[in-house]
DNA sequence: CTGTTAGCGCATTCAT
DNA sequence: ATGAATGCGCTAACAG
């Protein structure tokens, strides 16, 4: 026995095929495309038999190349790292099954250049569409894609300019709904953590509606309005993180103060912390637990949109977003435009589901 | 201004842009593969116009059927969820990035099923590598992999009866590793918590390794020899799981009454629970939380092969897998094998970190 | 029903 | 230094 993996010899063609079989291409051709109708049971038995004795498998390059379409499309992802992705992967996986696509999936690992790049090479590879939920998208990134390019949808984050399908959380109800849970609940300072909003549409109107919720707020209920605020953190940079943190860490002793011993039992003692999406969250939870000690969530209430897996475990409240579905759609939306719907560019609003734990609640 | 995303327009052509220059199609591609010594800088100049005014970009699809090669290598990925996974793709992006190569990353979802059907399309793909950490892998269904087929590497696993290179953690140290931590730290009661074995050799490894540091513990140390149990959770199915759940649930109790309040304080008094990965660890803290609360560390003792980033957020100690590097080296060991090299098959063992936090501390 | 022919977009001889 | 011709593996008219 060899224990050195030998090379790969040459593999069969449809020509190989057609010889073994004692017939030409284009019935091999036909055999391939399922067009048995059209062949006599004989020489569809011969055809099968050849194809097994050659271990034959058709290039798709090649069928690519000839048909003009290779079912492949591109999915480009900002973040790996962030569940959020992952779980969306997972709807477009389904779908692409379903519809017999095949999606090249590249990560951009949160680096503006790495995109562009990709964006560049599934154009060069033909793809039929991509879907793109990337991070620096601006208008002119896409410029490839979208109008003028290949089909394209975007997801979780719409671009000026852009005329495309999207498809993704209803922002301004997911934020509002949050902020509601948390004044329900008795808090009367909440902080708004996001990341920068660059060109992330998403993070501009969550922010937009956690204001309008609190503004709404005083109206609707007699009591002392909450105040709210917004912090912006760049997970990027260490140092603005810090920065960052220390004006929270600031705002949280100041209520502890105010408030007293009186109030520890009150919502009204504690921040609510408002996370814009889970990589956010994590890094306020870790930021806390290093300082208050693993009961920090005594100290601090916490939400967050997303719904990672830490969330259950260490019982904070969150919004979860119709992860999967919002892929399968995003697919979907794209095969409708690979095959031709000329219609107007949708917009896909799914709705996020508040998961109440005991981090916002006494 | 048009809402409606626009039809694509077929793309320019090798043809076209030679139209366009006013030359023939040669000259084209040899501006396209750098062969510039040999253009005259006055058509290397009209060539370089025409290409920027078509916006002509190469189909790498045509230039691979030409070529035999594509540049496409496939990975196939057992899990996305773990977060193991995700971060040997980091590895993996880096490396294909570096040698010029592109990952067409397929999720098998846990669906042995899948992994069959990627497989086959990768093949069908003409890529020219596999680097494959699946789920159900046999000898089998690798068939088209490795020996006879195209080139593939393996992560975390490797497959009696097939002869490729592996690259993964070194599964004897790391277990024998955290084993040890615990018997230094007191734990005489430990349990090993793995996931069905099937043909997965790491899980083999990390268990067999485990028992072993159990055994030869009795010798070296004077104290009353610690007793170690393998408990095999099946994640897919809840029955099975619920099932080893109460067998554990019956152990810690049974640890709990027999030390009683006098040995609280020391580790003697809790039992410790050596997760094989990540998920059967979140799978463990998840019940352990539900059934013993916010406190449950205080019952019981954690240590998991993985590093997510969840343990940091709840103290818990880890052996951290040096995935980033596994991911590279496996590509360059399939870039290696693409290119030709004939060395017998290799393994490369890559050691793990053991990362302490207070779950395995008093 | 079946085989022949002509490309798909490109790289590569081989001439010029 | 440049271009014409040939073919990669396959599909799609077009004949028989």
């Amino acid at each position: 026995m060899s224990t050195t993996p030998q090379a790969t010899p040459r593999r069969a063609t449809i020509t190989d095929v057609a010889r073994e079989a004692g017939t030409g291409k284009t019935s091999i051709s036909r055999y391939l495309n399922g067009e048995m109708s059209v062949l006599s049971p004989e020489l569809r038995a011969r055809i099968e038999a050849a194809i097994a004795r050659l271990d034959y498998q058709p290039n798709q390059m090649a069928r690519g190349l000839k048909r003009g379409r290779n079912r492949l499309i591109g999915m480009l992802l900002a973040d790996l790292t962030n569940p959020y992705t992952v779980e969306v992967l997972q709807g477009v996986e389904a779908a692409c099954h379903a519809l017999g696509l095949m999606p090249l999936i590249c990560h951009a690992a949160n680096e503006v250049e790495m995109e562009r790049r990709y964006l560049q090479l599934l154009t060069t590879y033909r793809v039929e569409g991509v879907i793109v939920n990337a991070l620096g998208v601006r208008e002119e990134t896409l410029r490839p894609v979208g109008g003028g390019g290949i089909p394209a949808v975007l997801v979780d984050r719409s671009v000026d300019g852009l005329v495309t399908d999207m498809v993704g959380l209803d922002n301004r109800a997911a934020a509002e709904l949050g902020t509601r849970h948390l004044l329900d609940n008795g808090f009367d300072d909440i902080w708004f953590v996001v990341q920068p909003f660059e060109q992330v549409s998403s993070r501009q109107l969550r922010e937009a509606a956690f204001r309008e919720a609190i503004s709404a707020q005083g109206e609707q209920r007699g009591k002392r309005a909450a105040r709210g605020h917004t912090l912006v953190l760049n997970l990027a940079d260490a140092d603005e993180v810090a920065r960052g943190l220390a004006e929270l860490d600031r705002a949280i002793d100041a209520a502890a103060r105010a408030l007293g011993a009186a109030g520890a039992t009150s919502n009204a003692a504690r921040i609510a912390l408002f996370a814009a999406n889970a990589p956010v969250a994590l890094c306020l939870a870790l930021h806390l637990k290093t300082r208050y000690g693993a009961d920090w969530q005594a100290r601090v209430a916490l939400l967050s949109i997303d719904d990672p897996d830490w969330a259950e475990l260490t019982g904070v409240t969150t919004i979860r977003q119709p992860t999967y579905e919002i892929g399968y759609r995003a697919v979907e939306f794209l095969h409708e435009r690979i095959e031709g719907v000329q219609t107007a560019a949708r917009d896909c609003l799914l709705p996020g589901e508040l998961i109440v734990r005991a981090s916002t609640l006494r």
